[in-house]
DNA sequence: GCCGTAATTAATCGGTCGTATAATTAATTG
DNA sequence: CAATTAATTATACGACCGATTAATTACGGC
């Protein structure tokens, strides 16, 4: 079953486009064709992810789609507005799995709640996306990393969508660590932050700098990995001996 | 003595150009003005940090330095050539001073280096810069995080200007943790990248979250639990017992 | 079978983009 | 002082941008 990266631009070397002439205006016949909506919010999720917001035309996405810029005006009013479209699509998955994976764990510990775990618990659902490689989701994935390190609004849709999963997190580490302060465990969540979201972006860097040792998709090598980096670093900052 | 962040863009408030109108051709007269290739790389250091590379059109540099896009033309060839100047600028002056802090470390600690230290050496000439609260390095390093976590062209990028200092401070923790692999080295080193790049960006990201209790530009907050955060990673990452 | 509505195309508006060239003027050199 | 070079302006080219409108066609309900 191959994904349902509907029309275009998943098919990667032919550039032929999927509906090849539908010359003259008006409803099209009720074939069974995917919603041309979806695959807008599709190819520009990819370009999005690949080129940066201001890097996409809405043009180009039309093009790639299949549709004309009038299609992208008709089912989103503006670019705006079908950025926030492709950002909030998977979002609202993502949310459901992680505070679900949250309160499996919670239910499973019992009490006896550890870092590790609720780290694991937090970070699973995401990296799983990641693992699976559907390619919707790494480009969505990747779309977030480049979001969520952009100065201008960046701090902005990144807490419209992700917050409440968060300070669900954060508490729950706080109940593993009795002692610790509100501002380190705020502290050590940025730290983990950055090493997901730079994870997420998948770039080549680490690739590069290991000489091929690492690679950047390994998701089985880097999950356990920062499960355990995190979790360290966590109990270290927030041990409350003062420095 | 105001930071010589030259003409148009530091002024802030007012929007009047810095020289009035010198409206016909030919070279300018000899007075003491900075010089304009240097402004417009500080134009453009800010606007690319803002905005992202392609959120940026070189007749908006060329306005807010009151130039025309062809003196843009003039030093730079193309809008890409304007992005390298840019970002090799600084870059080369932060490779020589994180090299030299890394080797004062190395040298004072002699042969008792610990990861703490090292890893302090590698951030700290970094850190001091966002500390010391000049304009031009604050974009300049928002403008690094942004490329690093940028699919497209970020990662050839960053290693062509980062790699060597990087690898000196790998190989400066493999010396304080013999049993260490090089894999999990990396990887740990991916993680603190990350958490670095999030850091550097400065999005008020933590501000909200915390409800006002961190500040991400408090850098003496950030400074020692970063190194604590990374040390106790890597660590952890590092220690050889197989999971 | 008619009609309102949903989905599409073509065409277009004013504006901006990156890049290039020729003309012009001041400084520098010999 | 003459000739060369460096730094600047004005102007332009062709392409593309985001957004909108009017016309067109098929579907669904009655």
């Amino acid at each position: 079953m191959p994904h349902p990266q509907a029309r275009a631009v998943a098919s990667g070397a032919s550039r032929a486009p999927a509906r090849p002439v539908r010359s003259r205006p008006g409803r099209p016949p009720k074939n069974g064709d995917v919603a041309l909506r979806e695959s807008i919010l599709d190819v520009a999720e990819e370009l999005f992810a690949r080129r940066g917001y201001e890097g996409v035309s809405t043009r180009a996405v039309a093009r790639e789609a299949a549709a004309t810029p009038a299609m992208i005006h008709y089912y989103f009013n503006s670019k705006r507005e079908l950025f926030d479209a492709v950002f909030e699509r998977r979002a609202a998955v993502l949310n459901r799995e992680r505070m679900a994976a949250l309160d499996a764990y919670q239910a499973e510990a019992a009490g006896e709640t550890t870092i590790e775990g609720a780290i694991a618990a937090f970070l699973h659902p995401v990296l799983a996306k990641l693992l699976s490689g559907e390619p919707g989701w790494r480009n969505y994935l990747e779309l977030v990393a480049q979001v969520g390190n952009k100065h201008e609004w960046g701090g902005e849709v990144m807490t419209r969508s992700f917050d409440p999963v968060i300070e669900r997190l954060i508490h729950l580490i706080g109940v593993a660590m009795p002692g610790a302060t509100e501002q380190d465990l705020f502290w050590a969540y940025h730290f983990l932050s950055g090493a997901l979201l730079l994870t997420l972006s998948e770039t080549d860097r680490i690739d590069r700098l290991s000489r091929g040792l690492c690679r950047s998709t390994d998701i089985a090598a880097i999950e356990p990995r920062l499960v355990q980096f995190a979790a360290a670093g966590f109990r270290r900052v927030c041990a409350q001996r003062p420095s």
